[in-house]
Parts: structure tokens; sequence; C-alpha cells
DNA sequence: GTCACATACAACCATATGGTTGTATCTATG
DNA sequence: CATAGATACAACCATATGGTTGTATGTGAC
């Protein structure tokens, strides 16, 4: 299973309700995928795919634990999709700054 | 044009590349859509197509400036997206403390 | 070993997405 | 108003996505 990290599958994954409600549950890491299937209107299966989108881009992992297999959520996957937008942030702030700036310029230059 | 702010369209459209650059240049507020198609790989209309998504996702808004229009990432779209994972960050954290309460509690017990 | 439970996965269908080309509309300028 | 530039949008195609049902595999309990 490729699990590379990367934001275009981060970002792909998050884009569904149900993968962000799993997210959520799977960070307790106490339910397997039977447990998680039973909280929505929708197949088992249908709950198997949406994991498996989940750990293809390396938002949860699975763990064995007898017959079932827990799902947990890798945190470090969201805090790089996190990251990403504080990113984006900054270089507003940054811009907003350089404004600033200039807008300070041309008061000094009209005296 | 639906810019209702909601995380299932600015997640996915934060998940291809070119959209996230796009954003990134709009940041500044500069360019119109065939400048900004012009540091892309694709037909001008892909590049529309693809600030469609954005603006849909209230990515981004276009003002008219003479015959051009400008495209001006939208900051709080952004920051929707950030405090979600914000919150996942939050009970993260939270669930750590609540782990770490619970050992102490039972070495509380043992003594 | 057999049975039941948990998981995996293939095949299928409908719809969405990402690209193309072509045509139409809008706006500033001579 | 004629023309050129900037934008919009429709039609089309290939592939991806999100759901279904059905079948197969793996693991623990008896």
């Amino acid at each position: 299973m490729t699990t590379v990290l990367d934001a275009d599958r981060i970002f792909a994954a998050m884009a569904d309700a149900t993968r962000r409600d799993i997210v959520l549950r799977a960070l307790d890491a106490r339910e397997g995928v039977v447990e998680l299937a039973a909280h929505y209107p929708m197949s088992f299966a249908a709950i198997q795919k949406h994991i498996a989108v989940l750990e293809r881009a390396g938002l949860v992992t699975k763990e064995r634990d007898g017959r079932r297999k827990v799902v947990r959520t890798n945190i470090d996957a969201l805090r790089l999709a996190r990251g990403l937008l504080d990113e984006y942030e900054a270089l507003w702030r940054g811009r907003i700054d350089r404004m600033t700036d200039l807008i300070a310029y041309s008061k000094e230059i009209e005296r």
C-alpha cells in the first residue's frame, strides 16, 4: 500500500464528510472496520472503500487486534495539510505587511 | 454562483496542485484569467474550469478591472479549512491528555 | 477441523472530474 | 461601429469516484 503523504491525496480524502467523520472516530483507535461501518447509512463495503482512501492518503493505519483490525488516525498526515494551509496564511500576512509598508512609504513621499 | 463555504468543496478544490498554485498566485490579486493561464501547460479553458472550481468553493473571487477580471484569493475560506484541521489537532491533544490522566489515576490506585 | 466473524476484493453501474476544441459574449479602443 | 482582447460556456471524451452486490480469504472459538 502506497502512503507517500502527498497533499493531493490528503485533501481529496478530507473532501468527504463520511471520511472526515471516520478520521474523527479513529482518533481514539478503538473501533474495527465493522464497528465503524455501523455508524453510517451505507454498505460495509462502501465504508471499507472510504477507509482504503484514507489509508492511501496516509490519514489512517490499521493494526491487527485479535480477529479485528483497529483503525487509527495518523495525526502527522493531518499536520501536513494544516502546515500547507499555514503557509498560505503566512504568505497572506506577508502580503498585508508589504502593502502597509508601501502605504507608509507613500505617505513619507507626500510630505 | 453558489459559494456557501462548505468543507467538502474547499478540500476538494485544494486537492489539485494546479489549483493550489492558483490560490497562491491569487493572494496578490494582480492577475486576470489570461495571465494566470499563461503559467500552466494546459489550455486556457482548463484553467478557467479550475478557477470556476475554486470560485464555487469560495476560495477565490473575481473583480472586474477594465476588460480583465482579476482573481483574488479569499483567505477566509482557507481559514475555514485550517480551523477544521485545528479541531482534529485539539481533539488529538485532548485524547492524549485523557490517556495521561488515566495513567496517573491507575498509579494513584496502585499505591 | 468446522463454523462464525472480520476483513478483503472483484465486478458492475451512475455520475463527477479534468482535459480538449469550438463558439459566443462582453468591453475597451481606434 | 468595427475590431481585438478577455472571458464564458457548451459539447465531447477518457478516466476517477462512490455506491452497490457477491464471493473469497483469514482468524479465533469451540
